[in-house]
DNA sequence: CTGAAAGCGCTAACAC
DNA sequence: GTGTTAGCGCTTTCAG
């Protein structure tokens, strides 16, 4: 910048100032610069503008992990890009980390020493207490995952409760009767899925068999294994309410290779509706979350606490979309 | 810090070295502007000490994207994750952008604004001569793509050739005869693939049919468009080579919906052995691509351009992994 | 309208 | 070992 003044042979503020657009500067002498800068590929120091102003432009994105391994699910991927775009248009950069249980002090970390404005967590899981920790202390947030009603940091979240509830009264109606459920309920959400599907089984006068839920959500593997547990054990089920697409993708899989037909001897319906799901065959019956919407919302519900506007969740409509696998 | 100073009683200088573990401080001292720092959920302001110290511990990652669509690859993300491993081994931040054809600029503002020491670059596609013109430029990068001969960047990619050549030859292995090829031949990736491809044939005395080569990849409505078309014009084909799975997948869906089984009436072998390839029915063939190592090669040669070290490139082995689709 | 000067939070000479 | 000081690249009063 420096150079700039010299060689505009204006002193730096000038120059500072026609680059920030203020309109105190002429048009011929904020040209000059323009194009003083862009024939020296110069752009303002971000950080040292940052710095002065005390303002940040940047917004950290947690992607929160359960096991060790690389996160994979589209879905989640799917919210990051939207999140992506929203911060996009906010001429805000994100910058991303993903965590496990084992390094919860580093989400802290990037707000503590001022690398980012705020922190937008995809993935709530059994992080909880933690993240209402971190309301407590002020951290503005914004997180993805079930509305809890004691959750000190504002959410946005599909709504799960319904989502479920419809996954299985679909099932219902198909005419299954004993519907399994896959899905980690030490999750919140999954847990208000758990939730609805209890309820339309209440609605039909069936009562959940434990034994047709399974808990164990990732590695198709294990999936597998579930599977092929309950086929020796000639347990008895005509459909399965997966609560994420993925792991309804490993069971079809699985009860293929077994020879049971979907959805002829199975019905399956997952969540997430993943873009694949549409594309796989047989094509996956699932409930639809509003990526889109919710990128939106966290940026804007992180925006809101950064502004220390009081605190709101949203919550987003589940919406069935039947396919194949339920048929 | 200022405030920790005047807490413990010692000067600024003190502070800072004790933090970023100076031995010459006695651990008393230590001990105690530690405890201190965390008692306040104190951690140095990086945008600071990086300004002063003029270094900066950030990368920044860029998806190219080819249409306006959100890209959604899980090869791609599968990559990201990978990079985003190999920087947090080394301690530094992921700056995230996705970037299309219109905001090529952007690319550069990154780091000519001293947000990011360097440039990962993720999916060359068409964008060749601009990486050229930054790297010429200086911008310290590296970038996932098709080792191209006249690239001024490093470059980490697939051993595309080969990969389209044990795709293809093991799709005549199989019986095939009519091999269509699938992939976007502007792109130096999917050229490659198809030069393997060619070769392939033409060691089984076979030529390229012009008519059974599509080029649009992405876009499954578009792909289901090209089934629809072929059989509609009554064009003979026995196996498909798809030059990404998400491609593969889109077309096993369109056989199938007009009644063309896969593996016995068409075979198909796909790119990239994404996760979700081994949980379809039928799963898919693929090539493995090593992302792991990738993401690591990556950070690698990007720290070696931020060195000033001589610009080297990086190709990793194709691994054909056979699966029902292509039985 | 423009320039001089102070200072954002930190580190690194350079003294003591 | 420790403190003092200058200054990283920028913005913003405050004078002119």
């Amino acid at each position: 910048m420096a150079d700039i003044a010299r060689m505009a042979g204006v002193s730096l503020s000038t120059v500072s100032r026609s680059l920030s657009g203020s309109s105190l500067i002429p048009e011929t002498t904020r040209q000059r610069i323009t194009e003083l800068a862009r024939s020296l590929n110069y752009q303002v120091n971000i950080g040292a503008a940052n710095l002065r102003k005390r303002d940040i432009q940047t917004v950290g994105v947690v992607i929160l992990g359960d096991s060790m391994q690389t996160i994979s699910d589209p879905f989640i991927l799917n919210i990051l890009g939207a999140v992506a775009d929203a911060l996009d248009e906010r001429g805000m950069s994100l910058l991303l980390t993903r965590l496990n249980p084992q390094r919860q002090e580093q989400m802290a970390a990037m707000f503590d020493s001022g690398q980012v404005a705020g922190l937008i967590v995809i993935g709530q899981l059994t992080w909880h207490d933690y993240l209402n920790e971190l309301a407590r202390r002020g951290v503005p947030m914004a997180v993805w995952g079930a509305c809890l009603s004691d959750a000190y940091y504002p959410v946005v979240g599909g709504d799960n409760a319904t989502g479920g509830y419809l996954a299985t009264r679909h099932l219902l109606q198909q005419g299954a009767r004993r519907i399994a459920f896959f899905g980690d309920i030490s999750h919140p959400e999954a847990a208000l899925r758990h939730q609805g599907y209890a309820r339309a089984l209440a609605e039909a006068g069936l009562t959940p068999d434990p034994r047709l839920h399974q808990s164990f959500l990732f590695g198709d593997r294990r999936i597998r294994q579930v599977i092929d547990m309950w086929l020796d054990q000639g347990l008895d089920f005509d459909a399965i309410f997966a609560s994420a697409d993925i792991a309804a993708i490993s069971l079809i899989g699985a009860l293929n290779e077994r020879g049971l037909e979907v959805p002829h001897r199975v019905r399956v319906v997952g969540y997430d509706d993943i873009a694949l799901s549409a594309y796989l065959h047989p094509s996956l019956t699932s409930i639809r979350q509003p990526t889109a919407v919710a990128g939106r919302a966290l940026v804007e519900l992180l925006f809101e606490a950064i502004a220390g506007l009081p605190r709101r969740s949203v919550m987003l409509p589940a919406e069935l979309v039947v396919r194949d696998s339920s048929a």
